[in-house]
This record gives structure tokens, sequence and C-alpha cells, in this order.
DNA sequence: CCGTGTCAATACGGCGCCGTATGGAACCGC
DNA sequence: GCGGTTCCATACGGCGCCGTATTGACACGG
């Protein structure tokens, strides 16, 4: 007794350890220990499989993700928050580059376009929370999105290189990650670096 | 009259495509204008042809990329160089990330994993340079070249959003690329930043 | 002319996958 | 019991790909 949601997650996986291509309904109907018989009945076809793994994938890494961030109020601590988070679990960093470099249907392509947007966004508004104008606020978090990415990659490409979130050397890179992706104090002199009027100008804490 | 090489370009351009898993041999015979006969005159089967694929791969897009960066001897001007480098190609972005989340022949995984630790190596090199300790130029090195592995990803999820070398906006950002992956002036009294080399680098193995 | 080497076309068997069609077992209300 | 619904099994045709013959076209030196 199945349920369409089993297969999606089962989708999830199999994105995970064989990418996207990697996604084929006998195979996967094995692993679950029945036949294509039981796949057909839940889903139309092999896409409609993909696209229910996606909404999946939204809600759980984007949706959650974000939604627990966002109940960091103070800027500096959101920020180190967005960052731990993001680097904990090791099975959304192998679904997540599986995604993001899928070539085959275009609506993946087009998914995690927009997925990506969102995400890039609301890391913009954690640096716009800090004070900085838009472009300036758009450029770091083009930065610490791309260090996100990569790190994805580097925890996949050369393990061990980069800590995860068990390991002891994990605080320390946090550390480090979080004084040079953040601009230094903008309440000192060296306002240059907002390119706006500042709303409101955060208070520094700990 | 096709050789060898002309097959392993045309599986080059096949993994930025199409993935590596859309490396088949009878749609790139098609490509090219001949058919499976002259394949496999020239490979014994779609393996060797992967291999052949991932030599010309590492010659162009490391074996000289690093090479031309060496001939920078400013470290400063050879962190900026290399940011430059590595930001040039298109077709090299795409190419590495399809490279990088391949996951169906194992020694594609082995080859990337290889060419990524020679890469992070010459990175790290290139921040000893500026008189940084093992421990701390690491560091730097995994923040430089996530950065450089999240770009390649960017700009091909969220085309428009990363300036390319082409585009005017490029020399800002790589100017606001150097100022926070490069730590500020070492030969300053803030020299604590540096790891006071010790002996050995033995903490990180292999 | 002949033999040999080079490069490519064609034909074939096999495999893994997709999607459909059909049947069947279990459960339901009546 | 009986039709209906739900969920899955089985069987089938088709496609795209791999790899292996086998044959052919075109050079070249003898």
């Amino acid at each position: 007794m199945l349920t369409s949601r089993d297969w999606a997650e089962a989708a999830l996986d199999a994105i995970g350890q064989r990418g996207v291509e990697g996604v084929a309904v006998e195979p996967i109907a094995r692993d679950l220990g029945v036949t294509k018989g039981s796949f057909y009945w839940h889903f139309a076809n092999r896409e409609a499989l993909l696209v229910a793994a996606l909404q999946l994938w939204e809600a759980r890494e984007t949706d959650d993700v974000l939604e627990r961030v966002r109940q960091e109020t103070d800027p500096r601590a959101r920020i180190q928050r967005l960052i731990t988070e993001v680097n904990a679990s090791r099975r959304a960093s192998r679904i997540h580059t599986a995604l993001s470099s899928a070539t085959k249907p275009g609506f993946v392509r087009d998914y995690v376009e927009r997925v990506s947007k969102r995400r890039l966004d609301f890391i913009q508004d954690c640096y716009a929370g800090l004070g900085l104008g838009a472009e300036t606020a758009r450029r770091w978090a083009l930065m610490t999105f791309s260090v996100f990415l990569g790190a994805l990659q580097i925890r996949r490409d050369l393990p061990g290189e980069w800590p995860t979130a068990d390991e002891p050397a994990f605080g320390d890179y946090v550390k480090f990650l979080m004084v040079t992706l953040v601009p230094p104090d903008l309440d000192g002199d060296d306002a240059a670096t907002t390119d706006a009027a500042p709303a409101g100008t955060a208070a520094r804490n700990g």
C-alpha cells in the first residue's frame, strides 16, 4: 500500500543517488518492492513523478529552511543561522547538486532556476537588513550563495575538505565564513559601502 | 576522415550540453555525420571515449590555465589573474558543472576528484605566497574555490546575475572579489592571521 | 593486378526503459 | 452474494542505445 508521496520520496532519493536521469520507473519500483503497475496507478507518467519530487524538494529545502531562518530577527544572527542551516544536511547537498546540473527535461531547469532566484533574493534581504543598499546587498548575496553552492560540490568531490555540522571543525569554519561573508561593521565611518538610504542601521551584537 | 581527437572533442561538447550520461555513441556519430562503424574503429567502447574526453578537459582547463596563472609572479596579481582566467569561458563552465555532478561511471568521479584536488592545492599555494600559513591558506583556498564553483552554477541557473568577462560589470565584480577573497594586508602589524608555519600539515589527509 | 592497412556503412542481437492493456485480489456498501 | 472502487501484477509493443560482426570503399607498395 503505497501513496504517491512514497513514490515522490523515493524519486528524490534516486535524484540524490543517481541524478535526475536516474529517476526511472522500473528501478524505483523494484526498490519499493512493487512493480510498474503500482506506479502508473498513482502517476500519469515519469514526468509527473519528477514534478512531485521537485515540489517535495522545494517545500523542504526552501520553504521550511527559509521559514526557520526568518525566525531569527537580528540581522547578523540571521545570516549565521542561514549559513549553519544550509550546511547541515548531506542528503540535501547531493540532491541539490544533482538537480542544478540537470539538462534533459526543460522544466527541471526552469524549476531550479526559480528556486535559486527565491533563495538568492532571500539572502539579499538578509544583507539589506544589515543596512546595505540593494546593489551592495546583491553583491554580498551572490558571494554567499556562491560559497554555499561551491561548498555543496566540494563536500561531494573532495570529502573531508569542507567540514559538516557533525564534525568538530565545523564551528571554526562557520566563524571563518562569518568574518569573510559579512561586511565589516557599517556603524563606523566606513558607510560608503551603502549605496542607498539606509533605513535603519542595524546594531551590532556580540 | 575523423581522428579519435575529433570524437573526444565532440564528446566534450556532449558533456557540456547533455551531461555525462548524454555521451552516447550513436547520437554523437549522427552529429559528426558518420555512423557507429567509425567510432568502434577509433575506440574500444563508450568508456574509452569518456576517458579521452576527460583527458582533453584536464589538459585544457587545468594544465593550461594553471600554467598561464603561474606566469604571474606577484602573489596578489596571481590571485587576480586566477579569478579572471577562471571566469572567462562559458563552455568550460557548463562542462565543469556537468562533470562534477556525474554519478554513473565511478572513474569519472575519481577523475573529477583528482583534478579538483589539484586545483585546490594550487589555490592554496597562491595564498601561501601571500605569507599565510598552511592552515589559513587552506581556508582561504576553500573559500575562493567555493566561490568559483558557485559562480559556475549561478551563471548556469541564473544567467545575468553573475557577470561574464565580456560584460562591462565584470571588472567591478573582480574588484569586489579581490577585496573579499584576499585577506587584508599582512605586512602590517596584523600578522596574527598567519598560523606560524607548523611543522607538518598532517591534519589534512587525502 | 594483388595484398594490406585504414576508415566507415550496414545489419544484427541484446538490454533497459517507457507506456498501455488487461487481469486480479482485496475491500466497500447494499 | 454483487457491482464498484482501489491498488497492484503481468504481459506486451516499442524505442534508443551498446557492442559485434561483416562488408565495402579507398589508399598504398609490391
